[in-house]
RNA sequence: GGGCGAUUAGCGCAGUGGUAGCGCAGCAGCUUUACACGCUGUGGGUCGGGGGUUCGAAUCCCUCAUCGCCCA
């Protein structure tokens, strides 16, 4: 044993022992082991992130089920990797450049060249995350490192693409898309954040036509909207077709202001008549439930908004190129000029905004690939059946009711980072290049789809383009094909007759839903696929419920048959002490780097852990992490207090020299790794750490270690050697305890300790990772070493007394460090070492033990269950003090005695309790009583 | 509007029918040879309000209020 130094430094610890688990390949899985599988895959973060809080207690949780599963004869595969966060990503190299000046807009580039530059910085950054989850301690196999734009993992998304097309779930078609204007890309419908809005309602006159088309001078609409700016796109004014005050409106014509066009009054249901006048403007191109409406009533799409959120020229010279918000108040300030404007309102609403650029989401009418969705029945049915279990239990709740009233999924964004589209469509001169080679589109096409049925999928549908005359009318078809990763043969073929690649990518989560297989080696049946998969359990945050775990469920069942997790983990979400969510802009949010420089990792991981109770957000503060380095401390100094006492590693413990203290605190070992397991088994990791601190600090430290100094300080060898025994046993489990929550510390203290030593090479003799985890005792072990619950019950009766015997020193204003004359007076006897360690913790010289002791008038006192306890001072205490100090005590024990005899007094709880807490209560009462007794004599002696 | 969750000591939380607890912070004392990143002692709560069930409610039921999240 090397001698310990006085405080934990980190620092010199923790890079030494993560290169050895590397260097050892400790972390990396085995499939062909005979041990049965635990796995765990990572939810990748962003290949362009930085470590934040959150990763923290998500990756520190996975850490400790993976090591706990190590521990406990599991083969673990804890799989890492990261996402290429298409968007973020995109957006992060494409302000960089800019900001270097190399390019204004990505354009400039073209798609290649942006793309070589992108995966630069990949290279460059990519790996900063991973390099900080090592510095975190993560246990994961990064033999298996994935990339979800990696070329094998690219394959698998369009395999996958192909596969869902040829089933006829991905179609093309052009819809209303929730479009983010900064990002120029359409997003999904869960990458829209509703919020909350003060805005206004702006009541807008549009004046009646006359037959012969001039506007009426009295009669007009008025309509309500609280997006004036789109007026300018109006294609008719919508009413109920029941709201009797409209009826004679319906197909009369209005006059448009600003634009000066004529436009309809429709009837269609989808009119609230309840809201604003019961006249609505109807905007077809820019709102998706207009847009509803125009299809059924046959009106013009005009486009007013372009995609980057500017006026197009269809919004009349006034307004072309002013941005959305500019023409708002343009629009408004005309409108008021023209006395269009009839009032303002104050209106609260909901305005989308993009989760992403963080701008109003704009509805566009685009072309774009949906998703229905495979698997529906079977996933929800997975969770609410409980084969998949979430925890805390009620996010299935959320999640039944988004699979049950499950939309479309968009998944074409409109970026160049990212799975492209393995489509190929007919440009505009496919045809003539087809038919001035003579060349057969339709017979090569079926014979390509022959050739592979499932890796070209070819589609044509029929468009109502008019081509020419062939001895008649000919219809152009629209000719699709879909190929699968491995016939590049075909795109060749198909490129040089001029059919293009679409092109969109995917949503980033159109990759990352297949993670759980695709990074284990699908479509093969890998040895590790077939050893880990289904993973054991997904831990992740409740905000990707939708976009991740629901999707990657669906996923598991359509491509593997089989569920992808057993068990699903939710965290909690990381504010700041103040509740507020972590942003960078706030400036809320510390580095964790800093924090474990400062601290250690194993501190932030236990500062962490022991403050995030299970379904509960964690509100952070950097004291928690102070109390996880004053812990790591704690146990250092344990250690090394035992170190100091000399002598080897004790291997057994003698049944005949166990003291109470002893079968005290291996009792309470028992009950600690008891209630460890309990609560890691469901997830209660708060729980989990909160129980080590209580028994290492509260009961090991603070009582056994105390109390053993009585052995050790004293002259029978024996006996000391086998208190070492029981401290070395305490020990040893405890850093096994520990490992899986502090993997740092315990593995320096295991090798320092030298409780390597006598384990064998794989359970713990190299590794404290690989050590058994412990067990409760069994009904063996425990007769043999007679723990019997009566001994856990004497010894809290001697802490007990201990506590009050310090209380009686502090009262009559006696230094902690001071020794003093006590006078112990049992009730039925106490055995000499235990009056030894009674004397010990009373820092009491000497301790008399007399059995008939008639105190002094005046001497205080108190009355515990092993007996009193006298401290008799003679003179040096001032009986006025002492006086307040026995009614203080007797102030608290009255209303305890009325409360119980209250109860007693009651026949009706007399009559209908159950005999135990009656009993109970009695007994209560009568200790209760005891203790008044005591207080009340001590009282009168003084003369009250 | 619908759903979910929270409300217990100054702060953060545990406690699902039988004596209201833990940690931090607070207060007081202590350089007690493992640890001042420590030790010892201690004050502080009509368990959000109201009603009900029960011998007995922080706990079960109803209702209201406030806050937060998700979905329309």
């Amino acid at each position: 044993m090397s001698e310990l130094s006085k405080a934990y430094e980190p620092q010199a610890v923790e890079e030494r022992w993560y290169q050895y688990w590397i260097e050892n390949k400790f972390f990396v899985a085995d499939p062909e082991s005979p041990k049965p599988p635990y796995s765990i895959v990572i939810p990748p973060p962003n290949v362009t992130g930085v470590l934040t809080l959150g990763h923290v207690l998500n990756n520190t949780i996975q850490d400790i089920l993976a090591r706990k599963a190590r521990m406990s004869g599991f083969e673990v595969l804890w799989l890492p990797g990261t996402d290429h966060a298409g968007i973020a990503t995109q957006a992060v190299v494409e302000r960089t450049l800019k900001k270097e000046g190399a390019i204004k807009h990505r354009d400039d580039l073209g798609r290649e060249k942006f793309l070589e530059k992108v995966w630069e910085w990949k290279e460059k950054h990519g790996g900063i995350i991973i390099q900080q989850l090592k510095k975190l301690g993560c246990s994961c196999d990064w033999s298996r490192e994935r990339f979800t734009m990696e070329p094998e993992y690219s394959k698998c998304v369009t395999r996958v693409f192909v596969d869902l097309y040829k089933k006829g779930l991905i179609y093309h078609g052009k819809r209303m898309v929730n479009w983010d204007p900064v990002a120029r890309t359409a997003l999904s419908d869960e990458e829209v954040i509703m919020t909350e809005e003060r805005g206004h309602l702006w009541h807008i006159k549009y004046p009646l036509l006359e037959d012969d088309g001039t506007p009426s001078a009295t009669e007009f609409v008025v309509v309500a909207t609280t997006r004036p700016e789109t007026m300018l796109g109006d294609e008719a004014v919508a009413v109920n077709p029941k709201d009797e005050r409209y009826q004679a409106l319906i197909g009369r014509k209005l006059l448009l202001p600003l634009r000066n066009k004529p436009i309809p009054v429709i009837a269609d249901e989808l009119v609230d008549p309840k809201f604003g006048t019961g006249c609505v403007k109807v905007t077809p191109a820019h709102d998706p439930a207009d847009y509803e409406m125009a299809v059924r009533h046959n009106l013009p799409l005009t486009v007013v908004i372009a995609p980057d959120g500017r006026m197009t020229d269809e919004a009349g010279e006034d307004f072309v190129g002013l941005d959305r918000f500019a023409a708002r108040e343009a629009v408004i300030e005309e409108l008021k000029e023209q006395k269009f404007l009839l009032k303002i309102e104050d209106y609260t609403h909901n305005v989308g905004y993009s989760e992403r650029s963080h701008v109003p989401i704009e509805p566009y009418l685009s072309e774009q690939w949906f998703l229905r969705y495979p698997q529906v029945q079977r996933s929800t049915e997975a969770v609410t059946k409980g084969e998949i279990q979430f925890f805390p239990e009620r996010w299935a709740k959320t999640y039944t009711h988004w699979m049950t009233n499950i939309k479309d999924w968009c998944i074409s964004r409109q970026l160049w980072w990212g799975h492209r589209i393995p489509v190929w469509r007919q440009g505009d001169r496919t045809l003539s290049i087809a038919d001035a080679r003579g060349i057969d589109v339709e017979g090569l096409l079926n014979r390509f789809t022959q050739d592979d049925a499932n890796g070209v999928v070819y589609r044509r549908t029929p468009t109502r383009e008019f081509v020419g005359t062939l001895g008649g009318p000919v219809h152009r078809f629209l000719r699709e094909v879909a190929i699968a990763p491995g016939r590049e043969d075909v795109v060749r073929a198909l490129e040089e007759l001029g059919f293009t690649q679409d092109p969109d990518v995917l949503d980033t989560w159109a990759s990352s839903w297949l993670w759980p297989f695709a990074t284990m080696g699908w479509p093969e049946t890998t040895p590790t696929l077939k050893k880990f998969y289904p993973t054991s359990v997904l831990v992740t945050g409740p905000d990707i419920i939708f976009f991740w775990v629901a999707r990657m469920i669906m996923a598991g069942f359509e491509y593997t048959g089989e569920k992808p997790f057993g068990q699903v983990y939710f965290t909690g979400i990381i504010r700041d002490k103040l509740g507020r969510k972590m942003s960078k802009s706030l400036g809320n949010s510390p580095d964790p780097l800093d924090l474990i420089s400062k601290y250690g990792a194993d501190a932030l991981r236990f500062g962490i852990i022991r403050s995030a109770p299970l379904g509960q957000d964690l509100l952070f503060d950097e004291q928690h992490i102070e109390l996880g380095r004053n812990f790591c401390n704690k146990l250092w100094n344990a250690c090394r207090f035992r170190q100091m006492q000399g002598g080897e590693v004790q291997g057994e413990i003698d049944p005949a020299k166990l003291g109470s203290d002893d079968k005290w605190i291996l009792i309470r070992l028992h009950v600690a790794i008891r209630e460890l397991t309990e609560a890691l088994n469901e997830y209660k990791f708060s729980e989990a750490a909160q129980t080590l601190y209580r028994f290492f600090w509260s009961e090991y430290c603070d009582w056994y270690v105390e109390s053993s100094k009585a052995v050790l300080q004293g002259g029978d060898s024996a006996r000391k050697r086998n208190t070492l025994a029981v401290i070395d046993f305490v020990l040893s489990h405890t850093l096994r305890l520990f490992q899986p929550f502090l993997p740092f510390i315990t593995e320096e203290l295991w090798h320092g300790m030298g409780y390597h030593e006598d384990m064998p090479e794989g359970q713990g003799g190299r590794s404290i990772m690989f050590a058994p985890w412990p067990k409760p005792f069994d009904g063996d072990f425990r007769d043999f070493y007679s723990l019997d619950d009566c001994y856990v019950d004497f010894v809290n009766q001697k802490h007990e007394l201990v506590t009050q015997g310090r209380n009686l020193r502090r009262e009559a204003n006696i230094a902690s460090n001071k020794k003093v004359r006590f006078i112990f007076k049992p009730a039925t006897g106490i055995p000499p070492h235990d009056a030894k360690v009674l004397q010990l913790l009373l820092s009491a010289d000497p301790l008399e033990v007399v059995p008939d002791y008639q105190p002094p008038k005046g001497t205080p006192a108190v009355r515990a269950t092993l007996g009193e306890l006298y401290l008799p001072l003679e003179g040096l205490v001032d009986p006025a003090v002492e006086k307040t100090r026995l009614s203080k005590e007797r102030e608290k024990i009255l209303p305890e005695i009325d409360k119980v005899q209250l109860k007693l007094n009651n026949p009706a709880f007399v009559q209908k309790a159950p005999a135990a807490v009656l009993q109970e209560h009695q007994k209560r009462l009568s200790d209760w009583q005891a203790k008044l007794d005591t207080v009340e004599r001590a009282l009168r002696d003084m003369g009250d």
